[in-house]
DNA sequence: TATACTGTTGATAACGAATCTCATTACCGT
DNA sequence: ACGGTAATGAGATTCGTTATCAACAGTATA
């Protein structure tokens, strides 16, 4: 049986809080600094039952995984910047069906897809000069 | 100035035989069973730098990267199977337009995009009762 | 409310992928 | 052949994540 504890609640407020995707450890070092005594293997934890649980988005980016609050039910995917790590939601039936179409072509069956885009948001391409980072497709 | 060793080529050869994608580990362990002396790091580097230079395709799964070969500057994505590894490359020109207009509908620039597909391969789906793995979406 | 059951927590150890260090090797232009 | 220097590789190191396990705290029941 499932409990209700204060730490789930703790780590799921922080998460809604936030605009951007954030790693476990972030998430743990921000709740610690607000005075909380979670532990590092609870953020873990409660971050993946929530991803599992479809409260979460998850990503990888360079070998970390990043979490983000989304509302629950609704597939969609996201407009990350490079830059400042704004987060935008973007549906896409298209890509949906085209997924399901590709994989069927190819007898694929229980089709899933990883669809996530890249960028630099208007603020950043804007005060483009304090990008370090090259552009990866000029 | 870049050199040519036989690390690289050792590297590429093993990576080019294989269909599937393979971590640097896999690939290092094989490559020492065939004889070869060549260290891990070499490998890793070697991998680093195909994927740089475009003769390598990679992704992250479960915390490490996979690697595997595709011809060189055909941008393309993959359908890969959850049981067996099976990729089949994809190119989907709608897709690539998708994430450009979406992201410049948000004024986002610069876009890049990961897309991957994932699913059962014919094979293994008609072997289904083999399969431990719970469907991800019923 | 008291009690027992058991899921949850958290400090720490353990793990694993990837990178760094640095002495040594060997590629390549001269 | 020579010399500069990029590349190599064994091992150490870093860092994100997971496992361990005793102590704790929800929750159902009496």
């Amino acid at each position: 049986m499932k409990r209700h504890t204060w730490q789930r609640d703790a780590v799921r407020d922080a998460l809604s809080i936030r605009e951007n995707f954030v790693s476990a450890q972030q998430l743990h070092a921000a709740l610690r600094a607000g005075g909380s005594s979670i532990g590092l293997a609870t953020v873990y934890r409660a971050l993946a039952d929530l991803a599992v649980e479809g409260e979460a988005d998850s990503l990888q980016q360079e070998g970390e995984s990043l979490y983000r609050a989304c509302t629950p039910g609704t597939h969609h995917h996201h407009l990350i910047c490079r830059n400042c790590g704004l987060t935008v939601e973007i549906e896409a039936d298209a890509v949906e069906q085209w997924a399901k179409s590709v994989a069927a072509e190819h007898g694929f069956t229980r089709p899933n897809h990883i669809v996530d885009v890249f960028g630099y948001c208007a603020d950043c391409s804007s005060a483009g000069s304090t990008i370090a980072e090259a552009p990866v497709n000029p």
